[in-house]
DNA sequence: GGGTGATACGGACCAAAGGTCCGCATCGTA
DNA sequence: TACGATGCGGACCTTTGGTCCGTATCACCC
């Protein structure tokens, strides 16, 4: 496989295009970002932003892959107690924290992409991915029990819409939600035997 | 408010909507039901529908609340374990595993529900009625604290879409995936003094 | 620097879906 | 039976994701 060699304006406008979509999320919420409103205000035609992306989903997994990359390394290959040498009963809140304090930092991006269009956020690599992560840590404590039923729920209860109820509608601060999660894991946590 | 007396040909019409509706989405998943496809089969004009329904949302929820009259009616004045004067320990899960068997039940218009066109599943009355319900009733045993946050996690891990990855992805079968919440929930009221 | 093929650009265009509108038909009542 | 109120239906509008292709730009070689 020779890499086809992308060319240079390529290149730049896509990371215009990632760029632009990334101020407009951080302004407004997903259902005022449209296609053509990214493409215009990276100054770029409608059908580069498709060449580059293929499709909305594409965008928005490349947009939240480009923010997440240093909590995905951290996860992947960092210390304690994200990396995966942690003991589960440490990485396991610490999994959960990262997640949910990336997702309040991108809570538009976040919600844009769990609607995710026509397939439902339980398709994308990056949840199978988070979901794989949990499963294993959770099972050296169960031992291999139900962990990945208990994955699920877990992250369910950092699902971006359920985030943006409770930061909106129920007014409770970012460190109030991180609190009452850390606090549910620690409960989910503590029955399982070691 | 002198009621202002449905005509008869409204009615019938209704009636209609709702029954092709339940048949449409019975067969297919929530994006194959369109307004339009909704209206051809019940061999009525399209202003008919939205004239009986305001919105799409407003069609999915008489659909939804028309399929669940009963359970809601065994929740709010029916007997234990649903009823509201059971012990909580019996009917928390109660409450779970008759939520989770009718979205099983109704599995794509409960998706199609919760994707909600723009408004978060969180927005809706159904969803409050039952968190409140919930809450309520964990608040029995928690003396009132996070039971909000544990209410909203609960009902997280029935979300339509979740339930529909375990159903056709993982290839669960419904009496597992109930068992599985189960034991969840379990394992979450066991710590709660009380 | 100039020529040439490959690659990318951009915006007109398309299709689908939710929602609106209003001339016409049907209902309920006297 | 007549007549006003209510409801009907489908053409129409708008928005949005996505496609297409004639044109411009790039990369490479001479």
């Amino acid at each position: 496989m020779p890499e086809p060699r992308r060319r240079a304006d390529a290149v730049r406008n896509r990371e215009a295009v990632l760029d632009a979509a990334e101020t407009l999320f951080s302004r407004s919420g997903p259902a005022e970002v449209s296609m053509n409103s990214v493409a215009a205000a990276a100054g770029v035609g409608k059908g580069t932003v498709f060449r580059a992306f293929t499709d909305r989903t594409g965008l928005l997994q490349a947009l939240a892959e480009r923010r997440t990359a240093p909590l995905r390394a951290a996860v992947t290959g960092g210390p304690a107690p994200l990396g995966p040498g942690s003991p589960p009963r440490e990485r396991i809140p610490a999994l959960l924290d990262a997640l949910a304090a990336a997702k309040l930092e991108n809570l538009s991006l976040y919600r844009a992409l769990e609607e995710a269009g026509a397939a439902s956020p339980y398709q994308s690599a990056s949840y199978a991915w988070w979901h794989t992560t949990l499963r294993d840590s959770l099972a050296r404590l169960t031992g291999g029990q139900d962990a990945g039923f208990l994955a699920h729920t877990l992250l369910a209860a950092v699902r971006a819409d359920l985030v943006t109820h409770l930061r909106t509608v129920e007014e409770l601060p970012e460190e109030e939600i991180r609190s009452r999660l850390a606090a549910h894991v620690r409960t989910v946590l503590e029955p399982l035997s070691s």
